[in-house]
DNA sequence: GCTATACTGAACCACATGGTACAGTTTTGT
DNA sequence: ACAAAACTGTACCATGTGGTTCAGTATAGC
């Protein structure tokens, strides 16, 4: 069950910083396409299409393999588990700083109750 | 409790697509700090780490405010929520492809199974 | 065998990125 | 008043990005 995801944050999050390939992907997501096909939905040369197909496949985010004269483009094996992880890890720093923040509020909340004249 | 918080993922993904910037998230998730302090943290000039913590900002997930000579970053109100959101959908979009597949994988043993010879 | 399809590669373009240096400006401390 | 600290702005550089065109190559269908 040990996938080998190297999991390039650089690449992926890159990767994921483009709508294009935000919708390349949703567009997969729903089913496999040709590079043609991708390229006619998003109005686009081959030749740009095959960049972004390339910066997925680096960020392992897809993957493909060519038939005949057809290449098809799949979604990747291990996609986004490790980047959800990095995220979450992330947002609970998040939380515990806005927690922190929270009690500051808190103390000088009472300290001017403290000083409120009678 | 309803919080403006656009989500341009472009911007965000690519805040979070290079390392140094992902280091000063997390720095900021421990404590406050300010330009000087985080570049020379991270080896860099003023202005290199004054970029990069404009680009953070610009993508809402560190917010600055300037106290004298002192400008301190803290992290950003909203971060990160929308896009683990994102993220979390397109997993299940991936599972859902991988189920398809797994099915397809059935169907062919089934077929295999039915053309062997008794 | 010929033609259309589907991709591939190279070259180019305008612009963004990640970094630098250097010359200000505003505050702080003495 | 003056110097040092902490930023800010501009200019510069090499490289990368998102796109294009154009000229190939390989395969499919007649």
């Amino acid at each position: 069950m040990v996938q080998f995801c190297p999991a390039d944050f650089d690449a992926s999050f890159g990767a994921l910083s483009d709508a294009t390939r935000r919708g390349i992907l949703e567009q997969l997501g729903r089913a496999d396409a040709s590079i043609s096909v991708l390229a006619e939905t998003f109005r686009m040369t081959l030749t740009g299409m095959k960049k972004h197909i390339g910066v997925l496949e680096r960020a392992g985010l897809v993957r493909t393999e060519k038939v005949g004269r057809v290449r098809t483009c799949k979604l990747g094996r291990c996609g986004l588990e490790q980047e959800a992880a990095w995220i979450e890890r992330h947002r609970q720093l998040w939380a515990a700083r806005f927690d922190q923040l929270e009690i500051v509020v808190e103390e000088m909340k009472r300290k001017e109750k403290a000083d409120e004249p009678k």
